[in-house]
DNA sequence: CGCGACGTTGATTTGCCTCAACGATTGTGG
DNA sequence: CCACAATCGTTGAGGCAAATCAACGTCGCG
């Protein structure tokens, strides 16, 4: 069992417990993806038939709207999941960008592998609906703050709640994810500085 | 077999298959609550035992920050759930006030009687997944809503996604939910008549 | 080395907020 | 059933946070 594959199974058995057999069975449908810097995962109008989990690198998702103005809605590190959830969970053409903002590695799960690994071992519907769940209070918190906090507190925010992020991240791009100008978070960075 | 309890049931089945029994057990479950126009379900402090789907109604969760300010994080009419999600999933006290805006029935379903049900028929798991996961990417949407439009393309897009809401809830509870000012959304209504 | 990517700073504009005042409508107690 | 208050929406004037536009410095990489 090579590294990334030990990583993602201690990651699902943080939630739920495999056998041995479940866990193979649960590796075998999973296939290792490499990114380098830049390189786009998935970009709108294509299929999305897979969800990837972070083994290692930075990646971010981000739409383009018709003005050409991107938009990042979700970065993702080590341990997260990142796709174009909407295209995978829906079955529609993505509309998102998802690229590589650092030499990545992940691992694909395949959506028709997963519809049967969910007839085969239910637990998994049980670990994607808790997986879900956090993600979904998760955003409820980001809209909290988009509608309680100004631009400053927003990002004593982001960087209290993802220190690795801040780290890594140019802070153009979270600024894009915070809906504020790259001026604007420069100029706050100065007051806090 | 009561009018509540049919509406829950095929709003179930939209998703899931359930034998007469496993209905049955479900049903067993829930329990009818009824609130009057500004009665509150939930408020902050609270312990939060349970989720609600709306029979009939509508209802707001709603934030109160330090400073007094409320914020709304979401409606509910017919065929939603609404609690404190974040306290319901994790286990911690409320931090949002649930409210009615109309006279509401709705339907509450226990943490615990719905852990033991997903032991006894799995199935539930699914269900609540698919209704997650669709929560989670109309969050998405929301999020990128904020980032991507101004206050008139936001509450244009509102009044499409949810013409029933638009019709039913005052204009200075819409606007708090869109992050604008009454004064604001008022201009705003000017504009587009 | 040279160029592109990234961050900073200044001047100006603008969308939305704030504050204040005032109708219209609803509902409620006498 | 009316009177009065509370609720809700509208309008106007002025202010502020962040956007915009423009210029420039610095760093790292091909």
């Amino acid at each position: 069992m090579n590294n990334s594959q030990q990583k993602i199974l201690a990651h699902v058995q943080r939630n739920i417990l495999l056998s041995d057999k479940e866990a193979t069975e649960f590796l075998s449908i999973l296939s290792e993806v490499k990114l380098r810097k830049k390189q786009q995962l998935i970009q709108p109008d294509q299929e999305v038939s897979s969800e990837y989990y972070v083994v290692k690198g930075c990646l971010k998702a981000y739409y383009v709207d018709i003005n050409g103005d991107s938009h990042i809605i979700q970065f993702a590190i080590e341990d997260w999941w990142i796709s174009d959830f909407e295209a995978f969970f829906i079955d529609k053409p993505a509309r998102l960008f998802v690229e590589a903002i650092e030499d990545s590695v992940l691992l694909a799960l395949n959506k028709s592998s997963l519809e049967t690994l969910y007839k085969r071992i239910p637990k998994f519907e049980r670990f994607f609906r808790i997986k879900t769940t956090n993600a979904f209070v998760s955003l409820r918190k980001r809209i909290l703050s988009s509608l309680q906090k100004n631009s400053k507190e927003r990002y004593i925010e982001f960087c209290r709640d993802y220190p690795t992020m801040e780290k890594r991240i140019p802070n153009y791009q979270i600024a894009n994810y915070l809906g504020i100008k790259p001026e604007t978070l420069s100029r706050i960075r100065k007051e806090l500085a």
